[in-house]
DNA sequence: ATGTAAATTTACTAATCGGTATACTTTCGA
DNA sequence: TCGAAAGTATACCGATTAGTAAATTTACAT
């Protein structure tokens, strides 16, 4: 076989996420995916039969290295919850300082396709935010924090506001906003969880 | 003149937002959108001389119209803080529920754009919802709430985010708890505020 | 070396896009 | 009634789109 097959899958996957994350889907083409990827338009539909079969894969790909990336950000921020939630927005703030931001791909893929219920990028993105939340609620629990599902919502909710009041606005004043949010319900669910004041606590549950 | 311009004008610019905010706006073609006002292509470059600009339009009317329903909805909720919450976190479930739901049409319109900092789409959005931000923290001030501004972005902040995960799930728990963390953050104002405990009280500031 | 399957290229559709040249209607003022 | 402006329609343009036919190159097994 001509050429590493994989490798050349994985470098079109690389540059059709760039795209597809910083100018969504429509209006990306795949001559410029290809061109970015550098090979030829037919080569591309070698690899993949569609565009739709791209995106699918481009986000099947990237759930994995997002989950696996959010891993190591939660064991990095091992000490207090509070602490947890200033890490987690304050990253937010700085990603979205990033000069060309343009939100979280998945979302951004999830809106423009609203429409489409049955396109398979939207389950994918489905079972991403799923995924992403529930392991934020393990970790909620873990640090011993009463009601772990239901905060890991409310903190989940307040990231996605953030996240699109940010694009609109491009102020990072909005994650700042979220944290503090997010820290008041912390403290509301220590002062009524029937689990105690677990939030400050080094120990496990 | 023959015909009524403004009406005509009119039957654009409706025609237009149903479909932008149904489809997004790179995948809805000018043709549509003339098709679905029942009028030519060039009748339509007649009336605006751009897909941009005709957006803008869209976007500018659409803008006015929804600060009279908020202003509406608003006098309609005028007991407790907590009414007016679970009033508009219902609403919202009802809204998303609805069959075609796509997301508030101008975030959906700013997200898809994300990339173009300088689209007046983007400015007008934006303009769209610091006013209703701004409004609502007005709302919660008239009713007694102490730190207004803060709570009201706090919520805000919940509602963006659950129109983003209602449209990724389809599933409108998602209001429910943003309803309920609203709910606690304003009972954790009443609690810390200088101004006591405003929120259950009928008289205004 | 050489056959062969895997991988890539050049060159091409047919359709659709935003936008336009131009001619035709409609309505009102004179 | 009739000229002229306002508004609409027919028919087109060049560019771009997702996707394809068919030939060509690469690497490895024999």
């Amino acid at each position: 076989m001509p050429r590493d097959a994989n490798k050349t899958r994985k470098r079109i996957l690389e540059a059709a996420y760039v795209q597809f994350r910083r100018r969504g889907y429509s209006r990306v083409s795949m001559d410029e995916i290809a061109s970015a990827a550098r090979l030829t338009k037919r080569s591309l539909y070698y690899h993949f039969v569609s565009k739709d079969a791209l995106l699918t894969a481009v986000l099947e790909a990237q759930h994995h290295l997002a989950i696996a990336a959010f891993q190591t950000f939660g064991d990095r921020l091992a000490g207090s919850v509070e602490a947890m939630i200033d890490g987690l927005f304050s990253e937010l703030a700085v990603w979205a300082d990033k000069p060309r931001w343009a939100g979280s791909g998945f979302t951004r893929l999830v809106i423009e396709l609203a429409d489409l219920p049955g396109h398979p990028a939207r389950l994918i993105a489905r079972r991403h935010k799923s995924t992403l939340e529930g392991q934020f609620a393990d970790r909620l629990a873990k640090a011993g924090v009463g009601g772990a599902r239901e905060l890991a919502r409310e903190i989940w909710l307040l990231s996605e506001g953030a996240i699109s009041l940010m694009l609109v606005h491009g102020d990072r004043a909005y994650a700042e906003a979220a944290a503090r949010a997010a820290k008041r319900l912390l403290n509301g669910k220590i002062a009524s969880a029937p689990g105690g004041r677990a939030g400050r606590s080094r120990r496990g549950p």
